[in-house]
DNA sequence: CCTTTGGATTGGAGCGCTTCAACACTTTAT
DNA sequence: ATAAAGTGTTGAAGCGCTCCAATCCAAAGG
């Protein structure tokens, strides 16, 4: 910035104007210092500038795993409006570790974030009122039941209760009555969408026949889960997994085994993630609004920057059943 | 920091040689030092940090697209070799556009990031004859074909041409002989498969039988072409696709039209992605290394950083065909 | 001709940290 | 006892930038 100033004649102070396109500098000593910045090869330090400026317009972003198409879309989301709201984002992995999203989230308040995003995180209601106090925190796809007025963050959820109970009416609808679920385990959306299932089921005078497995987030936990399954006298006719990632696995083992689908097993995932549209699989699901959900979580953010807002909203968007080919009526 | 030092009764500069954990300081001070940080909730300013030290200890990342699990996969490799070797990491998402992967660069390099590993990029050669300049750059995932004595990145590549070349065999060994390709457009390793693709069916006699369609890299992008090859009078019995993502989306449009795989075409992928994996696409496909490809990037920036390499390298990795049930005899 | 006014420019302090030379004490060797 | 050699600790400079108050200058007003 120095040699700039030299070269052009100026102060460093005019530079800096120029750099920040200041509207009080006059046409020709912001040519000459552009002209200089461009012929020394000049790129203002983004380090120095936050110090200095005490902000750095960025926002952090914890995600839970990358890998999974449904989170890599929701931190679209989050990017694009981020984007017009002249702010950047740093993107931690947690990889679905705890202890890793912990380390990830000290990484970026020492980073000086302006706003913490946490996609999906596995973090648990303490470690999230810990981290509210420190930065502006809105949490996205994942609900930590808390109480509003606990926790000091906001919250943008599709509601998996609901969405749960979609999937039950629909398989109950179709004639199913031995629906079980495979569920996301500890995962952080896992509590609801168990619930949801419950009470689905209940509310259909099934509650007797609920049964819930331990699954988890990905395609290779539901392996172990379906061999039992298939070993039982009295196999469900239906089978509500996870998410869609899950339900993939789900679908796998079942051809595995020689069962047909929707033949011999109905089955539903959940995130509508482009992986359940592909026609081969075709899966009825449950759509959640990805991008939108980005969006609104980087709105959020911003109404705490920039409008001040400090009481916690939470959003809850509605979930949309998406009915494809992997379920129909059970099998005699 | 200031607050810190005067409750642990010390200097200054003691807190940041605590922080730092240097061995020269008495056990009582550092006792102290820790203490009083942890009453103030007291957190270091990873940017005065930085700045002061000159270094960053961050490798920019560049990801051509997200949602691609190809690419997700390679840069988790890089996150984790990135992590013992004690640097963070950065990741911007280019979302498959050159000017937005040209500003993504610009913030990394105004970042200070030490390194940068661009993943798939679209940048052209000249763009990265400048970025190269900057600071040390490897390329992965993608090929600029430059000379290796005109550009000073590194290169990480598996060898598309081959991986080209070996789907071709495949396919000309179960007796296809009209084998179309359907492209990635301009995407970045596009050209190295499309010339593999060439040599192969030049090799195999089928010169003439050449024939390239344009794609690109998503399942849409399959449509239009496969709608086209479907109408004309000589149909190919064989497809081979730039990747899983477009195979996926041809997969779709041929079942859409009734045209059943392998048994009226065979089709081919690249990459394997889980995707392919998945039973009920079992996509016959080109297998390439992510996260060694990862960690090999992330190593090929170290020893530029910490041993002082400076005359470029290339690691070119072999492809490997995998063939699942996408594959088979043509149609007579 | 002198004062006012207002826009353009600049000096310098300060952002939170590291680092190095200098200093203050101990301990050990002489 | 004194010098030499460690150990721990500190003051202050400096990293690259921003931004405020102060200054400068030219045009306008009296």
């Amino acid at each position: 910035m120095e040699d700039v100033a030299e070269r052009a004649g100026v102060s460093r102070a005019l530079v800096s104007l120029v750099i920040n396109g200041s509207p009080k500098v006059s046409e020709q000593k912001r040519r000459r210092v552009r002209e200089a910045a461009r012929a020394l090869g000049y790129r203002p330090n983004l380090m120095a500038r936050s110090l200095a400026q005490q902000r750095t317009r960025i926002i952090g972003v914890l995600v839970n795993d990358l890998r999974n198409p449904f989170f890599a879309e929701v931190v679209e989301g989050i990017e694009m409006a981020a984007e017009s709201g002249e702010f950047g984002i740093v993107v931690l992995n947690g990889r679905r570790d705890r202890g890793r999203e912990l380390t990830a989230v000290e990484t970026l308040v020492q980073l000086q974030v302006e706003g913490l995003a946490l996609v999906g995180a596995q973090l648990d209601g303490d470690d999230l009122d810990e981290i509210t106090d420190i930065v502006p925190t809105v949490v996205v796809a994942s609900d930590f039941g808390r109480p509003a007025d606990h926790s000091g963050a906001d919250v943008i959820v599709t509601d998996g209760r609901r969405g749960a109970e979609l999937v039950v009416e629909h398989l109950v609808s179709l004639g199913h009555e031995r629906i079980l679920h495979i569920d996301g385990a500890d995962n952080a959306s896992a509590a609801e969408r168990r619930q949801g299932y419950r009470r689905g089921m209940e509310a259909a005078g099934l509650g007797e026949l609920v049964d819930v497995r331990t699954g988890g987030d990905d395609e290779a936990a539901a392996f172990a889960a379906i061999d039992q399954i298939l070993a039982e006298p009295a196999p469900p006719t239906a089978v509500f997994a996870f998410n869609d990632l899950l339900a993939a696995g789900v679908l796998d083992r079942l051809d595995d085994a020689g069962v047909a689908v929707p033949g011999g097993m109905s089955l539903v995932g959940f995130d509508n993630t482009f992986i359940s549209a592909l026609h081969h699989l075709a899966l009825t699901t449950v759509n959640q609004p990805r991008l939108t959900m980005g969006r609104m979580a980087v709105d959020a953010l911003l109404e705490r920057l920039n409008d001040g807002r400090d009481e916690p909203v939470r959003h809850t968007l509605e979930p949309e059943l998406v009915v494809r080919g992997t379920t129909g009526p059970p099998r005699p």
